[in-house]
DNA sequence: TGGAATTGATAAACCGGTATAGCTCCCGAA
DNA sequence: TTCGGGAGCTATACCGGTTTATCAATTCCA
């Protein structure tokens, strides 16, 4: 037989239709018995659910939707995805729930998505990222009343469910590491403005300067380019009163800088130390290798699809999940100026 | 109304439910009078059709997979596979098909993934990565009899349809150039043994050596991490007749053996070239910039969708499709030999 | 002009599950 | 002894589409 339904199964097992399901979803209707001899004979003739005639059923589809907004250029350079895309499977597969995955150009495409995925019952909820402040794919989401969990950010005003760090306390971490060694001038090349997360490390950073005796401490956004990240630190280092430390918002434009540095005859560590504010191979093949603050970026992923997973049981409750703290790597890019 | 059903725009057309289904695919057996006036109500009640019922009647998904089988961590440092996926959906969503994505730890993972997509009817199709030399997948997507397409390998012996790029030409255009250049102690730093890709690599360039006259041009395998990358060209760097240029077969591991050799004091261009088999924004990062050869990944990705949605509309004919030979991109890495 | 072929439509079966109303036992309490 | 009630199971409707058998009305052609 090429698949067997449920009805060879029920013929086999001289039953009915309802009694084989009753028995291959573990609920009631059925006697211990029955039920273990069902599962036995589905268990030989190897039956497998066809995903499409439960989703019709049950008004589910046991699977779950993931959009990326942003140029495929940018993105594959960053361990960060590829590391998220497998926790948020390993948090899925428990369920044997699939990912759907999408990368799109814009923030229009990836709404158009959703309103597809929800009027064609693709998936059963989303997982967000990089969120934007007023981030319009939140009302979106909510006026298609499909379940969403946003990464790295706080839904906002109790709308959506989140699993998200604390940028403020990261930011902190490296400050008062560079404040520690000494470090008195100390700039920031930021993300993009308009990412939630860049709004609070800028904040985070501008709080604790007076705190920590900063002499300067601006931050400067960007958009995320190694091309941007390297003309700014060429801005940077051409002051009179250069920064003696420097704070990246990625590994990208840490990597982009460091050959700035290079390049104008400032050394790493010891006229200028570096800092990124993400992990991945690419700082550890550097030379000097950069000191990163790294996070578990696979748990945060599967922490996500947890969360997703208890938003689509229970849309009700609105679950603001917090991370560990990332902590910071030391490595050869960092010592106190001279 | 929530969600339009095709029922609904029956009662409002006045006509069967079978009318609109026939109106709305674009099949005979309604004047075209009717179509009209059936297609503009359902474009007026802004009905989609949902997909698990249409999976359910049509036995098709609209949904294509593709597992990979490498351990996250050597995964998003190569923008090869973001790339690969953008192609891969452009190609996909001219026909609004979906693509399930899935990392996975190994092969046997891997196959597995595909019985279960099978047997559940998750996916119409498969789209194959990093063939190896006897490739256990092949077979078993035969015996699942799930339409596939291979990348960057040909099915073997007319099994699976297949896109595919020239690595032997590849190859020659490489150490062509760095023959002319004046280079005849040339290595090759290659990937795992196993691959089919790695096998075409090493055999292109033992046949090309006599020709070009190269003194000694050994291909040397790896894992394809940055540390073995590190470690054989440490060794390679280290004999008494080193070679004057080193082929690497990726990216990470050209960036690896680059650290490695300036932290020996070996000069590059000067006293080694470097070439990587892949382009990425790691290459252009380097200081020197690495030469390095370019493929339109992207293309690669949009064409083996197409090829996939042809053998789902028709499995009986197997297409191997070539694709345009990549170009060598020459950057400050390499130079003629001192 | 009459029978065959074609067109345009309908009703109903079907895909493979889930959900529910209802039926039959059997047990315990009144 | 009877009746209420729950356990165990069956029959059937249903989810939202596609597909097929059927049929009436029209066109075609000899």
């Amino acid at each position: 037989m090429a698949r067997p339904t449920i009805a060879d199964i029920a013929t086999r097992a001289g039953v009915s239709k309802g009694a084989v399901s009753f028995a291959l979803n573990g609920r009631p209707g059925v006697s211990d018995a029955t039920r273990e001899r069902i599962l036995k004979i589905a268990e030989q003739m190897s039956w497998r659910p066809h995903s499409a005639a439960r989703a019709l059923g049950a008004s589910r589809v046991d699977s779950v939707g993931m959009v990326i907004a942003r140029p495929a250029r940018t993105l594959g350079v960053e361990p960060f995805f590829a590391h998220l895309l497998s926790g948020v499977q390993s948090g899925l597969s428990a369920e044997s729930i699939s990912l759907q995955l999408l990368i799109v150009e814009d923030t229009a495409a990836e709404i158009e998505v959703y309103r597809r995925w929800a009027s064609e019952h693709r998936v059963d909820g989303v997982i967000l990222v990089d969120l934007t402040v007023k981030d319009p794919r939140v009302d979106e989401l909510k006026a298609l009343e499909l379940p969403a969990v946003v990464i790295g950010g706080r839904g906002g005003k109790g709308a959506l469910a989140s699993v998200w760090a604390d940028d403020r306390d990261a930011m902190l971490s490296i400050v008062e590491y560079l404040a520690a060694l000494g470090h008195r001038r100390i700039a920031h090349v930021a993300g993009t403005p308009n990412f939630q997360h860049t709004q609070r490390r800028i904040r985070a950073l501008r709080d604790a300067a007076p705190r920590l005796g900063l002499v300067d401490a601006p931050s400067l956004t960007t958009d995320f380019s190694d091309a941007e990240g390297a003309a700014i630190t060429r801005k940077l280092l051409s002051q009179s009163d250069r920064p003696t430390a420097i704070v990246y918002d990625s590994d990208v434009m840490a990597v982009a800088g460091l050959g700035v540095a290079m390049e104008m005859g400032v050394s790493v560590p010891g006229d200028l130390s570096i800092v990124a504010f993400d992990d991945s191979i690419l700082t550890q093949l550097m030379h000097p290798a950069l000191t990163a603050l790294s996070r578990d970026t696979f748990d945060f992923g599967r922490q996500a699809a947890e969360v997703l997973l208890e938003t689509i049981a229970d849309p009700a409750t609105v679950v603001n999940r917090r991370t560990p703290d990332p902590v910071l790597t030391v490595r050869e890019s960092t010592a106190p100026p001279r």
